[in-house]
DNA sequence: TTGCGTGCAAAGGTTTTGCATGGCA
DNA sequence: TGCCATGCAAAACCTTTGCACGCAA
């Protein structure tokens, strides 16, 4: 709750830096070392992954997980709140792995009836919905 | 396509047992491996591992990857097609863990929308709403 | 007899942990 | 100066792979 950081380290400020640049935009924690590499400033994996595990308990960093053998992605969102955040929606092809962004009414009613009628919140940030894409779906046929 | 399992081996007898006994519900190779050995039979953590990838490519189980360092989860759903499947919805609540099962028609909804306006056909046994669910929600007020 | 299924062990990869050092306030 | 942040290396963990042996057909 209280919780705060406590100094401004130059890595601290180089990642919120980088995160900010890719804000909505998926990221693993190579894309972070490759980054300071190319600032040239070296930073430690582990250094990262404390970084990014506090600020998914903060909920500003989205963590996606897709197989247990390949690494993480996370995303920058900034701060927000379940109960008044924007009725943003993402689609996952499980065939190409594209992430698909909407807005859309259809998914903002499904949120609202969850709500009303189940009394559960739906975090439609965290949620995401599988399926195969338009293209995927064409060439299959 | 027409791959078909040669050999009925006991293992993969015991594990289809198995499975069957915990349909719908999570397991991990861990309790796949504690059900052998209550058995009293000896199986691989490999023989696991690559019967299950099989099954979740064929679609029978679906896998569940929460993070990286704890184990994958399995679940035994059975035979299904994208295209044809129950308009059954899974809510999972980001406090206690709970998984929710409902019919709902606003889910339906919006998976014909998705599918009729986006060309995306979204699989539903593998979409979770994540949120916080009633109880959960009661509690923090 | 044939060749897939199995089990063991090792490898491969990601993430976490411990500890001494460095740097911010 | 005090104490948190960092970086390195090792540990921990899950999952996959290679290979020889066993077993179903």
């Amino acid at each position: 709750m209280s919780e705060k950081t406590h100094y401004r380290t130059r890595q601290m400020t180089m990642l919120l830096s980088y995160l900010e640049s890719v804000r909505g935009h998926h990221i693993t924690v190579n894309d972070v070392k490759d980054y300071f590499k190319n600032q040239g400033v070296a930073i430690g994996t582990a250094t990262i992954y404390r970084h990014l595990e506090k600020m998914v308990e903060q909920g500003t960093v989205l963590k996606y997980v897709v197989d247990n053998t390949s690494s993480a992605c996370f995303e920058y969102v900034g701060s927000h709140e379940i109960a008044d955040q924007p009725s943003c929606f993402h689609c996952k092809c499980e065939k190409c792995g594209r992430l698909i962004h909407l807005h859309c009414t259809e998914a903002e009613n499904l949120r609202l009836h969850l709500f009303e009628k189940h009394g559960f919140k739906m975090d439609s940030i965290r949620t995401v919905f599988y399926g195969i894409c338009d293209e995927c779906g064409e060439n299959s046929r």
